[in-house]
DNA sequence: TACGATGTACGACGAAAATCGTACATAAAC
DNA sequence: GTTTATGTACGATTTTCGTCGTACATCGTA
């Protein structure tokens, strides 16, 4: 009964086209918003996107092996929250710009 | 002989996701590093890359469809140059963030 | 142990991207 | 007009991505 496990990646591992790619598409761009609005949330109320269960762990997949986003399992629930300081250490504030304008748009 | 004419996006058309995708690529954003640091070039001089011609066509295309650069024939050469007004007026700070590192990275 | 809830892994499929060779177009110089 | 330099357009191929159904794993609880 291992506890399930997340790869995440060094913050000397975090590259910068590999984060402008994991935010380049408008659903994770969405999910970050979220994140970044509510601070850690439950990977399931992020389904409110209406996107497939299988969908959405596919891109939370992608964002936490960027280094973008962090995932924690709490019971039978992932808890997943932005690697904000990482982020921030590598590349200052490349997540504020982005997300200054809200996430509105995708 | 209609001078060579390319389609560059109005500022109101620019889209983060698309940004960030023309950005996440190695080789583009070795460009835009350059043109960061050197303003207006040629697109012959950014062959530097080794990367063949067309491939380099292809990658400039992008850039220029997402909004990032403007081409502008000049003679028989193509002067490249970041849009960086355009993309500070709809995503204030963001090429900063993106470019502060230096590009050395990819 | 069995059940229900949550989430992942895997596989398949179609769409899009990256690469690059070749042919074509444009511009300057001869 | 021909030649040369520069760059684009098109097509072919390989790779990657996005989507999602289904089977499996984990966790809490009865």
């Amino acid at each position: 009964m291992s506890p399930r496990k997340f790869f995440h990646p060094d913050v000397s591992e975090l590259t910068l086209h590999r984060i402008l790619f994991a935010l380049s598409d408008p659903t994770r761009l969405a999910v970050v918003s979220d994140l970044m609005k509510d601070g850690e949330r439950a990977s399931g109320d992020l389904l409110a996107e209406s996107v497939p269960r299988s969908t959405m762990t596919h891109h939370l997949k992608i964002l936490r092996e960027a280094g973008v986003t962090r995932t924690r399992p709490e019971g039978m629930r992932c808890l997943i929250s932005l690697r904000r300081e990482d982020v921030d250490a590598r590349f200052p504030g490349l997540l504020d710009a982005i997300m200054a304008h809200g996430g509105a748009e995708a």
